[in-house]
DNA sequence: AAATAAATTTAGGCTTACCTAAAAAATTGA
DNA sequence: TCAATTTTTTAGGTAAGCCTAAATTTATTT
């Protein structure tokens, strides 16, 4: 990771980096302008002017009408503020009794925060966690990612069985309604039964049966056992 | 404390409400642009255009050539800010192993954060502490000083015992001489001479005699016993 | 009470990060 | 293929928060 010297970016730059290492990520391929503006909640044409200046900087490549890409040092200083987002979140979870669907708007702020003595500390009075409360991979100091394999539960078969262990969808909304009805990380999951027609399913959760449609099964991340 | 709806303000209006805030303090009057301008580390023009924002916000009150006070509002921001600060320095120092000259400027970007259940989780998690890393007093939830009779050293006279409980200068530079002499909050201190002339002390810490220089004496606070 | 000095404000500019509207390029599809 | 549509960029504007230089007000001195 390249050493940051001064406060190096923007918060909004940072913004942007952050979205765009999402979009690339998910889209598997470079990132449009419309996509990223879409992801930022503003106008394309404040997306052109911004990338022009992330380009400058070298923090991406872009190329007119051909979409941006993260550049080493652009997807470094991604990571960072992501490593620095989900280690917040889990202080906040962890420490402070922040529910999970309580910490995203905080720990956007939190993320910003300046200082490789504080995020290096942090990390430590923490212990060290691989993964933030919705189960996200938490990026070490030197940016690497704790991969695991995981899978969806709605590619799981009848009979399977797997352990929860993120979300796909970290939305309020979701959380809530997997708090409601008892689905936690670290729970086993066993699939029952599979509907056909419109993908929901049966599943076991420690005792009791619950019935989850497609949209629930398809932003659950499973370990399979 | 007035409610807070949403980001009320920006990260610059708080740092000009603290300014005026301290300032009005130290020098026991209204602020003037120039005192304002040196405190900021900026120039007495923008001083003058944000502190009309300000007032177009009832922040403070302005006239034209005459300075600014902090109205109702201005206050319980600023004392709002101050309290984000010290209570993120004792966060720093006692759980993530920062030293008290290392604090300053982490706590300068934390106090920004705006959540009201992070400030008073945080607030628990410390247990409620009264004073910072350095002795200055934190406001509670409702705005309010715990205050305490403190004097500086250097009024104390000869055979005068006292426990340090604060420094006045809270520079880097202060606190590791400090830390070099083994002076910290809540050592027991008794003046054994005090030189006429220079306003030298010699003073007992522990076991061990030391000389002070009045530039330390003016710049610690202690509590008489 | 002038004259000078100091403090403060105004005027005009700059940068960042956003916006709308219009132009240009790329894509789609008949 | 070429016209219509969509995507993207350009042009020009705005607000916050800073700047310098010039003007104005207040304070100080003689």
């Amino acid at each position: 990771m390249a050493s940051k010297i001064f406060d190096m970016f923007s918060l909004s730059e940072e913004n942007y980096l952050k979205a765009i290492f999402h979009l690339e990520n998910s889209l598997k391929s470079g990132v449009s302008t419309n996509a990223l503006a879409e992801e930022m909640q503003t106008k394309a044409s404040s997306v052109t002017d911004m990338v022009k200046r992330l380009s400058d900087k070298d923090l991406v490549n872009y190329k007119k009408y051909q979409g941006v890409k993260l550049s080493q040092a652009g997807r470094e200083a991604a990571i960072e503020v992501i490593r620095k987002h989900r280690l917040w979140e889990v202080f906040l979870v962890e420490k402070l009794n922040f529910n999970w669907d309580e910490v995203h708007e905080v720990a956007e702020q939190l993320e910003h925060i300046k200082s490789e003595k504080l995020t290096n500390e942090l990390d430590k009075f923490l212990d060290f966690p691989e993964r933030d409360p919705h189960g996200d991979p938490i990026p070490d100091a030197q940016g690497n990612f704790h991969i695991s394999n995981r899978v969806l539960l709605s590619n799981l078969g009848v009979g399977e069985t797997g352990i929860c262990i993120g979300v796909k969808d970290s939305s309020a909304e979701f959380l809530q309604y997997l708090d409601k009805h008892d689905i936690s990380l670290g729970k086993k999951i066993v699939v029952i039964e599979k509907e056909d027609f419109d993908k929901s399913m049966l599943i076991k959760l420690d005792d009791q049966e619950l019935r989850i449609s497609s949209q629930i099964s398809a932003n659950l991340y499973i370990k399979t056992l």
